[in-house]
This record gives structure tokens, C-alpha cells and sequence, in this order.
DNA sequence: CTGCAAATGTGTAAAATTTACACAAAGTAG
DNA sequence: CTACTTTGTGTAAATTTTACACATTTGCAG
């Protein structure tokens, strides 16, 4: 990181910084996207939703969902718009991640992205709309996207992979009632590591979020596991404020 | 965070997902902006650079510095031609933080803001255009800001807080030159903490990125601390792989 | 020159956390 | 009833974090 005191910085060229309605309705060079990273979690693997784009450029290629945002639309809004859309569902987990928007990023002109990513429980839902061959990836084998889909793609997925060792997000990808082993399982898939089980269970139980539902898994072939769900209400009112400079 | 399964959803409304260049061109109602949080540390506290907003509505309320996004003209580039603008630096830190898009935020219109934050070394830097008022106000101080700027302001401090403890930012906002001290004042101000000095030295010097220049501080009424730099090429080989969950 | 004020520089012991690791019990399938 | 698979559990060692005190260096006032 370098530092360039410059005295011959451009002032001339400035204007009042204020944006005045004459000016707003004019600029109509940049349309506003959201595309979404739907992420799901099936036997044991962390799946992404992707549809072939129907554009000729990329064609074969697979892209994220996303579409325009509406005039009079919330940002976060069309990503919920395109969310219920696809799968039906609502009140889905959904974060907002990056803004994209290189000038050349889109073939049909300036069209900036805002990239979110959504978890969702793969046994809750039916897709919609199964058009242009949407169906669920394995993260692991996700290339090449269409434009800069990749980008965004990575760019979400290692956001998960951070938030969700910091947050209880995870559990939205699992079903209701869980057992210790499918909640580890989850984890390893998203962070792509082999965990200590004795230490895994060690560490939720110390958190003390998790309520034993006194009841068992059924239909496994070997002795059942108890199942749990995730204490939102108690999390929320924890306070845990973390000083802990490491890099 | 509740789930609900909803066979019912608007499939009739969906349109194919395409962005075909008619309707990139006619989506004419969204205009672009960016706004920058620019941070600065002066007298061990932290600042950020304010101007009055020159909106009527928002008459005496201190804003952000922010412009709109020109048509050809990258993001991130429109943020940083603002810094450049305004400090006269370049090659600042920059990092978006969140794209702010609800329909009413501005009064002007609909515009969508992508938010920055940016550090600086307040020594290295004389402001430029000082229209509205212009300049440094303490963090602390920091209330009431016009349009959805508070908002903006308190997600992109608390990102800053959250990102100087893993990352190596901070140094951004001091001198090339610093002592412990400094730092030291530096975190502690940041995140509004006090933190132990002989723990806190321990912490740097085991990760040992800072480099001895042998030198010490001058004019100072006191015993002299050593200079440090930090070693951003020995960071950059680094590759910490850090699993930790924990809520 | 002396003494005072202020901040630097340094180590250790206790506490807390993290890691590695093994065996008995519960269920299913044949 | 046997073999197989996975659950459920504790402890000792290693590591990391925390709390804490004193001698040293400099500037400054007298």
C-alpha cells in the first residue's frame, strides 16, 4: 500500500456533488440486476441452483438466477421476488454479498448486479419454472459459469464459508429436527474439512443453542441419533462481543 | 427463521430471465450512486470526512461524500474518483460494503447507493474543495446524517471494526512509519476498547509482520518508542486457513 | 545536575481453550 | 445371535490467552 500525495488532483472538473431530480431521471444508461446464489444441502454434498443462460453468447454455459430489478422494487425485494419464483418458498435466509458491475460484465449493455446468496432446505421445496434445465450443482463442480457468474459464484461462497462459522446459518439448510452428525456433516461440506466429532459436538453443546427434542432419527440402518433443533430466541439475546485481532 | 413450504407461488407472473439489450436500454428509472465512508486517525481518534448536504430537505445535516455513477465508468473507480476528488490521494484502501437500494432513500428520485469505506493517513493528505464544510468529524460524533447515511455509516464502521481484526487495514490509516504505541491507540480507538500493552505487543510481534526500522520516535516529551513498518509482502505469502466455529 | 513525570520494554504463572484420541452401547440386517 | 455401523461419552497434553509489575529511557523543571 502506497501513498501519493498529488496536489494536481482534478478539481476543476468537479461539480456540486448533489443530485437533483433532472439528473436522476436522466441517467438511464444503467440498469440494476440481482442475481442470486441458491445454495442447498443434499446427501451430504452443498448444492447451488444454476440454469443454462439463454443467452446465444454463453451458450451451453450455466448461470445464477437473477433478474431486473422493477422500478418501484427493493433491491432485497427482487431477490426474494426471484426466490419464491424458483422455489416456492419464503422467508428464506438471504444476504446481500457484492455489487458487481464492471462496465463490460453484460453483452446486452451496462448492467450492474447485486449478488446475493440464499440457503435453503433442498427437502422443503418443489422447483418451479423448470425451464432452461434448472436443477441442483454440486459446488464442487461448478466452471465456467456465463458472464461473470464465477465471480460472483466464488465471491458467495467463501462469504458462506466465513459467515457460517460466525453465525447460525447453517441450520437453515438442514431440516427442522436434526442430528449432531447431519449438522457436522453440513459443516464439512461447506468448509470442505474433516472434523474431530468428539470435539464438534463438544463445541455445540458448550454453545448451548441447540434443544433436545427427545426424539430419534428414524429409518437409519444403525443405532439412531438423537435430534435437535437450533435456539434462535436464546441466540438472539446473547451479546457476545469478540476482541480477537489475528490475521 | 421459520420455513414455509408454499406450492402457491405466482408461477403465471414469471417471465423468462433474459436481459435482452431492448430492455437493458428502455429500464430507465434506477440511477447509480456511490457513497464513500472515509475514515482518518487524528489524535488517537477516528474520524470521517463529512460535508453539509446541499438538499434543502436535509438542510444543516452533515452526508457523506457520494456522486453518481457515471455511464461508462466502473464502480469502484466512481468511489475512487471521489477520494481522489476530495483528499487528492490515490491508491487508497477502498472496500464495498453494501448496496443501500430501498424505492424512497432519495428524494431526488430512485438511486441506488453502492456504499464504500476508505482508510486514510490524515498526516499525508491536504482536503480539497472545500465547499459545504468540508471536513474531519470524530466518529463518536457522528449522528443524524441526511438520506439513509447513518445507516450507511454504521454498517460500513462496523465492518471496518469487524475487518481490522483479521485483516492488516489499520495500517492504512497510520503513518509508514509507527510505534507500538500507535497501534496500539489505534485498535483502541477503532474498536472503542481498552486493551492490555504487554498483550497486545506479544500479539504483534508473534505474528510477526511488522518490521524494526531501527528507528525511533522524535519529539516525543517522553522515553522514545521504536518504529515498526508493516511487511505486506511477507502478509500476502501467508496462507492461514482459520476454522473456528463459534457464535 | 538532579529529580520528577511519562511512557517504553520485558516475562511469568494461572486459567482457559483446543486438540488428539478409544471404547462401550444401541440399533439394523442377515 | 452375530456382524456391522454409528452414537455417545471423558481425559490428558498442548496451546493460547489473560492478568499483572518493575526497571529503563527520555524530556523537562528547578
Amino acid at each position: 500500500m502506497t501513498f501519493m500525495p498529488d496536489g494536481n488532483s482534478n478539481s476543476k472538473n468537479v461539480k456540486t456533488l448533489k443530485i437533483v431530480q433532472s439528473e436522476v431521471q436522466s441517467t438511464n444508461k444503467i440498469a440494476l440486476s440481482v442475481d442470486c446464489v441458491i445454495f442447498g444441502f443434499d446427501e451430504n454434498k452443498l448444492k447451488v441452483l444454476l440454469i443454462r443462460s439463454d443467452m446465444k453468447k454463453f451458450q451451453s454455459k450455466w448461470s445464477l438466477l437473477g433478474d431486473l430489478v422493477k422500478p418501484e422494487e427493493d433491491i432485497d425485494s427482487a431477490a426474494y421476488r426471484i426466490l419464491k419464483q424458483r422455489t416456492g418458498l419464503d422467508h428464506l435466509y438471504l444476504e446481500q454479498v457484492h455489487t458487481f458491475g464492471s462496465i463490460n460484465r453484460h453483452p446486452g449493455g451496462r448492467v450492474v448486479s447485486v449478488a446475493y446468496y440464499s440457503l435453503i432446505n433442498i427437502q422443503h421445496h418443489k422447483l418451479k419454472i423448470l425451464d432452461n434445465e434448472l436443477h441442483w450443482h454440486d459446488v464442487d463442480s461448478v466452471t465456467d459459469l456465463a458472464f461473470d457468474h464465477q465471480e460472483i459464484f466464488d465471491t458467495c461462497y467463501t462469504r458462506l464459508q466465513k459467515r457460517v462459522q460466525e453465525h447460525p446459518l447453517g441450520f437453515s439448510l438442514l431440516p427442522n429436527k436434526f442430528s449432531l452428525r447431519e449438522l457436522q456433516n453440513l459443516y464439512e461440506a461447506i468448509l470442505g474439512v474433516k472434523l474431530d466429532r468428539r470435539n464438534f459436538r463438544k463445541k455445540f453443546f458448550a454453545m448451548d443453542f441447540l434443544i433436545d427434542l427427545d426424539e430419534i432419527e428414524e429409518n437409519v440402518p444403525h443405532r439412531p441419533g438423537k435430534l435437535y433443533k437450533f435456539n434462535y430466541s436464546k441466540y438472539e439475546k446473547r451479546n457476545k462481543k469478540w476482541i480477537g485481532i489475528d490475521f
